[in-house]
DNA sequence: GAGGAGATCGTCT
DNA sequence: GACGATCTCCTCT
């Protein structure tokens, strides 16, 4: 396995399709942040599919505008928005370009740079490893706004960035990590749409939000 | 551990 | 002018 940073990201293709396929097939996959400082990354272990102009939950149910227009655009691209006056959420948008569709991600278990992902999200995490409890290291990045916080992920920084380009500093790789079993669930936090089962996890997986 | 309220602002009505 | 694909802190148990 090379080193993190020098993976390949998933291609153009892998986006280009149903975005509940897609949301499924990002489980397990790594999401990754090069920085000045070193690779941050995490196992994406939680998604849901926003499914375009059909979905009332969906930000692009309404059409297209200014602020949802990477969801129409070409698939792979980061969709970022703020929610609450306090978060940013992530997203990778889906289908051909002019269709929109996307996944939100909603958490990752912290793989690589993972004291410098601590510190940025304000988690005391203790030295000895064997001191480092699930209850605390879910603190870093299980959750929407966590995990663009611990990814340094906001608007202005990562909005309609091309996730599968090789020179993107944000991106998702396949490190042949198995995933035994996917679980399916409503979303969560929303209104419209509420029952359909659009939210995938890694079954038993203790970092899923 | 569960439940409730406040934070805080861009976006659309 | 209302509200949201959330999180944290505080209180009560």
């Amino acid at each position: 396995m090379k080193p993190l940073g020098r993976v390949a990201p998933l291609k153009p293709d892998f986006y280009n399709r149903d975005p509940r396929r897609v949301a499924r097939a990002l489980l397990g996959k790594l999401l990754v942040r090069k920085t000045p400082s070193g690779i941050l990354a995490g196992r994406i272990v939680e998604t849901e599919a926003y499914l375009g102009e059909d979905d009332a939950a969906a930000h692009s149910a309404a059409g297209k505008t200014a602020r949802n227009s990477v969801l129409f655009g070409p698939p792979g691209h980061a969709y970022v928005y703020f929610i609450y006056g306090t978060h940013y959420c992530l997203n990778v948008s889906c289908l051909p370009d002019g269709v929109a569709g996307g996944v939100l991600f909603r958490a990752l278990e912290p793989v690589a740079g993972i004291e410098q992902m601590a510190k940025v999200r304000g988690v005391d995490l203790p030295e000895e490893p064997e001191l480092r409890k699930i209850s605390i290291l879910k603190k870093i990045s299980s959750g929407p706004g966590r995990m663009s916080e611990a990814l340094g992920v906001t608007r202005l920084r990562d909005n309609d960035k091309n996730l599968t380009s090789p020179r993107s500093d944000l991106r998702i790789v396949d490190d042949d990590y198995r995933v035994r079993r996917v679980t399916v669930s409503p979303r969560i936090g929303i209104v419209k749409a509420a029952k359909d089962l659009l939210r995938y996890f890694i079954a038993g997986n203790p970092f899923v939000s």
